[in-house]
DNA sequence: CATTATTGCTAATTCGTTTTAGCCATTGTT
DNA sequence: AACAATGGCTAAAACGAATTAGCAATAATG
């Protein structure tokens, strides 16, 4: 591919006169206008595309943000990346996305990657296991904003949805509907946004005085097998039968749904169900799936923001720990 | 970040050194063992991580694969995606994705952006305005893979579903559950897969005897808005009454449900309902949609494979044009 | 007219690696 | 004892751009 160098060649000037003209600083560094346009006209001709990677080694900036999230052909996620390389595009930055796929130590892993690849800032939906890395990260000043959640023992920007406030509004809008024995189904993973969901779920019931006993909790080991996980649902809602069933995840929700379609229950009559989370197939389900939707758009934007913030791209953002509302979408399940 | 340079004065040799021994060329460069012992653990203690920039530019290899794909949030591509990214790190590659979100002039830019990353190797799914610049990559001898469809008028490597075979499978299906008046819905997308969809149907519908007239086909133009295309959907399927209809796509499936469930159709009893290309969505739905499944990993790995193959970093491939067999899955839809 | 500013451009260094060619000391060969 | 072979290491160049410092020619100034 042609190089600056064969450009200047080809134009008859020195290398350094064909970086200004292409880096627009003819007028500063007083390369006459004429010569501008020879160069210009050179470059377009001989479809010159300067190598990233000689500028990134000069220049020390990549202009690459690396993005880790779970699992990128989750529904949530791959929608979230797909807005923050947009949002990321808008200000002259490519994304790099990786999943660490719950395995344990890919997150490291692939934070050392990235920061082989040299990434200008961090993008991470962090798991306990990254937390050291994320340190060594932040203590080098290298911009890292958490989403989805974050680790609390980190000084780190994050965007994420206010659990805690979903589950409420979506237990009281069961409530409303005259739904009492409410059960829910969640995962025992021992991050923050999961601990806000159970919260919001115990506080709003025991406030109704409908909090009984933690037979209303169904908590799925993190890792189980699918197949397992949709016969514990199966059992438990057999056993305990309850009126409505609030599913804390995306995951967790279509895994229910299984387990509902299994035992050929009537919903939402024989139970209501509320997931955590919206998906497109939720409206396609017979009845459609009411459901706590989180403003993907928003946390990818703010998100990109606040790093652009950190990575002195853009204005340092004063906010830099948001919770973001989310909104119920009402449909047939409940 | 600590660089060869710093690990080479810490330890008091020459970078020469030090590169020869993280690059396990002692024995051959004649590094003692000693010395190569205490490099190792210099570096392990530095936190010593290449940088890759710098390698790349050096060594002309960046270990990128560029992705393009039609749009990265969608089940189909996310999934593919996904599979690639594992099968690609196989052979110490890095994937970046990019989507062309069917937008015109995108994909030529994506190929541009990834041309000034210098990434090795390409996986395209193309279209026809790609076509310019990817036979500029090919006569270049830069090794491309085009996945899920070709470009006729390029001689470059593609792997694919048979798309013939799968539709003919589809409707023939249909047949033996002794459905006549049967649809086969679409988007009117000049690419080759979906000529390969529409002619399987109309060929197999023919030696039945079934292909009465255009009626039976509904093309839906191709980037109508999401409302518009399940209104069209909603209006032909009440005007026309088919017994059974065959989706071309995952996306068109979505659409048609949503029109089937808008009709408040009994599926299959008032119309039976066949999908190529399967969805997690479908196995959900009341009634479970048959499927035309399109064998994900098999297209990732062979892509890969021969990607590999066409960069030297595995054995050439001998078929380089591959076409899969789909597989029907057998739900209640139909 | 001598000095200083300005205009228009370039040589040379740098980023962090890899690699080629080669240097010095020791050992082996005749 | 002279010479080649080997062992153990390193200096320097290169990849492709950006940038700093500066050079020659012309114009402006007193």
């Amino acid at each position: 591919m042609a190089s600056l160098k064969d450009l200047a060649k080809l134009v008859g000037v020195s290398p350094t006169t064909v970086s200004f003209a292409l880096n627009g600083r003819s007028r500063e560094m007083r390369i006459s206008e004429e010569l501008t346009e020879r160069i210009l006209e050179a470059a377009k001709q001989l479809g010159y595309q300067p190598n990233n990677i000689a500028v990134a080694l000069r220049t020390g900036q990549t202009k690459i943000i690396g993005l880790i999230v779970e699992d990128i052909a989750n529904h949530f996620f791959s929608n979230l990346a797909k807005t923050i390389e947009d949002e990321a595009s808008r200000f002259g930055y490519r994304v790099v996305y990786c999943s660490t796929e719950n395995m344990a130590g890919k997150g490291d892993e692939l934070i050392n990657m990235l920061q082989r690849q040299q990434v200008d800032g961090y993008l991470i939906t962090p798991d306990a296991s990254m937390e050291e890395r994320m340190t060594a990260l932040l203590k080098r000043d290298i911009p890292v904003v958490q989403i989805d959640r974050y680790l609390p023992g980190l000084d780190c920007p994050y965007v994420m949805v206010d659990n805690h406030q979903g589950v409420v509004s979506g237990v009281e809008f069961l409530l409303k509907k005259k739904y009492t024995r409410i059960s829910f189904v969640t995962v025992d993973l021992d991050m923050i946004q999961m601990k806000e969901r159970k919260l919001g779920f115990v506080e709003t019931m025991t406030a109704h005085g409908l909090f009984k006993n933690k037979k209303q909790l169904l908590e799925l080991p993190y890792s189980s097998v699918r197949e397992d996980a949709v016969e514990r649902i199966q059992a438990y809602l057999e056993k305990e039968k309850p009126q409505a069933v609030l599913f804390a995840t995306n995951y967790v929700g279509i895994l229910g749904l299984r387990a509902i379609k299994n035992l050929q229950l009537n919903v939402p009559d024989d139970l209501a169900v509320v997931c955590f989370d919206d998906n497109e197939v939720f409206d396609l389900c017979t009845p459609a799936i009411t459901a706590i939707r989180q403003p993907i758009e928003s946390m990818a934007r703010g998100a990109v923001k606040i790093l652009m913030g950190e990575m002195g791209v853009a204005k340092k953002s004063a906010r830099k720990q948001v919770k973001i509302q989310t909104s119920i979408v009402r449909r047939d399940s409940a």
